[in-house]
DNA sequence: ACACAAAATATTGTATACAAAAAGTATATC
DNA sequence: GATATACTTTTTGTATACAATATTTTGTGT
């Protein structure tokens, strides 16, 4: 078997709409009406479809039984478990991470972060955003863990759907990204632990206030 | 809106099949023919479909284009790293559970934990671990962090359902459970989530050596 | 008996049709 | 102007049909 697998409708229309959350083409709220989408993405409503139920379970979409689909809304509630889940996670990814770097681990770490510090010299916010994306992923995938893989890559969609402001200073993240690469080049396991913990732990932290502050809103679709 | 929310056929042969995953009707390997499933549960194969999209996002089910859908296996590495992220966010949930604590906590876990003891009086291996999981669910059910009670879930199912062996002998399991439901009827955060690390690290281990032992053999559908 | 090719059958992926429900619009009443 | 009701349009959920692909069975040659 292959990595020249056949991949069906359903899948490159999940992929499509993943990657359209993630950067901002669909917005929280949003409705996918069925129909307009599968003339815009040219596939009839049945793979789209498919798609949305996959799309549920990575929690990118809510399903409204009879209403239709709508990209999540996070609550502030979420958004906080999402950053403690997080909190727990990330730092295991760096940490496996570190143990595994090697010469493609340190390219592609360099890679991204080459991007990232183009992206905050440009100013822009979603280049910023999608950049910073892909520096947490670049890390995990070292980490050749795709369970890991799967539920931070999620987690960092909706999050970043749902956060238009970002929750740190762009230089700030950049430099901490840098201070993180060098302990994962150092396959100083400790210390990448360490510093991904910190790295988060801000944006809880505001996160934490956002949920103290909104009290428990429920979301209407 | 409300907890009477309508569900729809996709929904309910999701819940269906995900509980015949856990109690082991649908087993790792087992291949679900869409037609004869489909006839089984009286739907026709659309719900059908739009479940087995739901479930592989779950990690419970494979798709593997123009073959078919199949119960998941989990290669030994992939069950290792299904406990390292447990060994993660159990401790976690059962952290937020000691705090959330209240009567209706208490009930549940006075109630989960005498079926499980049940369970292992009787030496049915399926009711072991059947009671084992929905003790682990109360918890993060106490703890109210949906999200991460849906990753847990679907950790357990599909780690239950490819373990036909228990990898701890049931009453030290039942025993661990009885002090883990004190820590958490105590408040005892640090405990809970001690204890909660410690109940799972041995298991853990195992799956290690497995993976170990197991070298890198891919799965073939 | 075994290997290979061809034919038959089963299964999957996808489009489409239809019924049910929701949403939007028009009209009547206070 | 606000509200209720009736009607129309749009959308969703689901079943079914059809084409493509995979699997199984059968036939043929050595």
């Amino acid at each position: 078997m292959s990595e020249s697998r056949f991949e069906d409708l359903a899948e490159q229309v999940y992929r499509t709409l993943r990657d359209m959350i993630l950067t901002g083409d669909l917005v929280p709220g949003q409705k996918l009406v069925q129909q307009a989408l599968s003339e815009r993405l040219g596939v009839s409503r049945t793979p789209l479809l498919a798609s949305f139920s996959k799309l549920e379970k990575e929690m990118l979409v809510e399903l409204v039984p009879r209403r239709g689909a709508f990209v999540k809304i996070l609550s502030a509630t979420e958004l906080l478990q999402l950053y403690e889940i997080r909190l727990r996670l990330e730092p295991l990814g760096a940490s496996e991470a570190a143990i595994r770097m090697d010469a493609a681990g340190e390219r592609l770490l360099n890679s991204v972060l080459e991007i990232h510090r183009e992206a905050v010299a440009s100013g822009i916010a979603a280049k910023v955003r999608l950049a910073d994306y892909r520096f947490h992923m670049a890390i995990v995938s070292i980490a050749h863990n795709p369970i890991l893989e799967r539920i931070l890559s999620s987690f960092a969609i909706v999050s970043k759907s749902n956060q238009s402001g970002l929750m740190k200073p762009a230089p700030k993240s950049l430099a901490e990204h840098e201070a993180l690469k060098a302990a994962l080049f150092a396959h100083d396991q400790a210390l990448a632990e360490k510093l991904m913990l910190e790295h988060l732990v801000e944006a809880r932290d505001a996160a934490a206030r956002l949920a103290e502050r909104a009290g428990t809103i429920r979301v209407e679709y």
